[in-house]
DNA sequence: CGATTCCATGGAATCGATTACACAGTTTTC
DNA sequence: GAAAACTGTGTAATCGATTCCATGGAATCG
């Protein structure tokens, strides 16, 4: 095994342990000749410090927490690895978790963190299902705990917590003009689950989009999902049997709307032509769709390092100004003019 | 901040810190009046345990890390969450590394989980570019310091390391045996990196596959990719021009098919019509595509609990043998005859 | 030149848990 | 009924680093 310790080197090298250390650690006080002899015995012995009691007696890890809601999106895979690279540039290791869009594993993830004492914690954070505007007890923990907190895409709002997130309204602002534009009126909404305030802040932003352009907002066209792409699916099937059969929809992620065009594929709606879809956040997938989809997307990578740099500043000490960055609207070819206005 | 303690505990509770830590670690020798005193004690004070102090006496960590190539690939991230659960099932908590194909991230890595001790790894190498065999200067280190481990995916074929791979030898004679009843007869292959195992894998099983259907194996037609996108689209580009207008395409991984896949969109080639098109990885933009395209699939579920059981056994003392899983392949609308079988 | 500051160093305490060992009291065994 | 085994507990050692403190020697100062 690695039995190779600290006094084995300052052994080897002829010197004690206590300036072994300092030579490894950067310590200024120490002579260029135990500089370079420790350090050529612990590079020659292969000495691996122990980070467990390192960080036992200098309370701090070098390592920073991401939560994310689910790893296989790849919305939340660019933020990873956004926070990631961030982080790398200055010296900090990440350990990603995932909760699985699940309060549970949220907090299993965030009690194992606080026990390993990670030095920060980016989160991208759920409600409780019941008042989603509460953090959970493991949070209000992490939270009491003192440990330096930053929220990211998602926020709480009752908490002081610094935050990171994005603002659709423009965008969407300009993305319902676009339909209206094309002859659309009655406009579906595939909405998120209630507990992420990306779901409401994208909720309310439809619906201040529609009221700008002058359209009527109407409750039946709502439909509430939880970002899944099942839930997409059966927001495609309740879309198809529904009444008002509207000419337009827009999805609040790329999960439901993988979800949904797969049932529109199937049901042979010519997406674009019957149907015109925009979508949240732009995936591969939203561009190799026939036709590409119009997307609303955010730029996970700046607020990926935006998140970094507000935690490095909450670990200062400081308390960052809640950050909020702009989306962006991209029209493609899934949408078109409704059947009237092509008729007329 | 978090200062409690399991000697706080200890005292609040009116016992020694060792009966305090045989009850909270669930030791059978202890009074049930003890038990249930520290019990309500620690939760009363939000005792959580410090897992540095914890596993430098225990040396162990209940921790595993995963080691990765590209976060941001769903393929990969179909595999992070297979053993997340797994390893959570178990008990563990995993660590997800990034080594975004690139042999210094990975080393940083390994060094990062080798001195925080982790319990075991389970990693898809990367061999070194100048001999792809060869673990890296970390990759032996690891190895000497017999820290369980366990390759995924890819292996290092000189190593004596269980591992878990995927064979595509049968699922890429299905797919050439389909293209060449379609009458195409010029196949090329968009490869990937020689240092890694599955791109030598998928290469050679293309081969052979070939050879099977008494087709002729054209090394004109081979175009030596990385596994990203970008390469996949040089590669696209790369056939474009080729002098033997090959009819059909394999290309070994998703990204790269994706890269393609988007210049021959802009190129105005129709998919299924003038190329026929097969990729590795079934991922949700394969699907999405217009045609869809035909994969050779594998299922990294099963793949990645058989990693951590694999794991397991390692940790537990056994070795146990190589595992080999199928590869699957489907055919799609993205295959189509050749103008010539058409024309006949 | 004596007093002060500065440097590099070693000894020992420390971080917060686990655990070997000792011990007292109880139960079982022959 | 004495010896052996078992139980629950506390004391103290321990894991492997960092860091406080003391110290001796060199450099600096007035």
């Amino acid at each position: 095994m690695n039995a190779v310790t600290i006094k084995d080197v300052a052994l080897a090298a002829g010197v004690s342990s206590a300036t072994a250390s300092r030579v490894l650690s950067g310590h200024p006080a120490t002579s260029a000749a135990s500089r370079e002899k420790v350090a050529a015995v612990a590079k020659e012995l292969g000495f691996v410090p122990n980070a467990q009691a390192r960080s036992l007696r200098s309370t701090k890890t070098d390592t920073i927490a991401l939560l994310i809601s689910d790893v296989r999106n790849p919305y939340f895979s660019d933020l990873a690895h956004a926070v990631e690279q961030q982080a790398h540039a200055a010296g900090m290791m990440t350990f990603i978790g995932n909760a699985n869009e699940d309060t549970e594993q949220q907090d299993q993830f965030l009690a194992a963190m606080l026990s390993r004492r990670v030095d920060g914690l980016i989160v991208v954070p759920q409600g409780l299902d019941e008042d989603a505007d509460r953090p959970s007890p493991m949070m209000q923990r992490i939270i009491a705990s003192g440990t330096p907190l930053v929220f990211v895409d998602r926020t709480l709002p009752e908490q002081r917590i610094p935050s990171i997130t994005a603002s659709s309204t423009g965008a969407l602002e300009e993305a319902i003009a676009q339909l209206k534009l094309l002859g659309h009126t009655s406009i579906a909404f595939l909405g998120g689950p209630d507990h992420a305030s990306t779901a409401r802040e994208r909720h309310s932003a439809f619906d201040s989009a529609m009221a700008a352009n002058g359209l009527s907002i109407n409750p039946a066209l709502h439909f509430a999902g939880d970002f899944r792409a099942a839930s997409g699916a059966g927001g495609a099937r309740w879309l198809l049997e529904h009444e008002l059969q509207p000419t337009a929809v827009v999805i609040a992620d790329a999960p439901m709307a993988i979800g949904a065009l797969t049932v529109w594929r199937e049901a042979g709606i010519r997406i674009g032509k019957q149907l015109s879809v925009i979508s949240f956040d732009e995936v591969d997938a939203m561009l190799m769709h026939d036709p590409p989809i119009s997307t609303i997307s955010h730029d996970l990578t700046s607020m990926g390092r935006a998140a970094v740099t507000a935690l490095q500043e909450v670990m200062a000490g400081k308390s960052p100004e809640p950050q909020e960055f702009i989306s962006r609207f991209t029209a493609r070819e899934s949408l078109a003019p409704t059947q009237a206005a092509t008729g007329a």
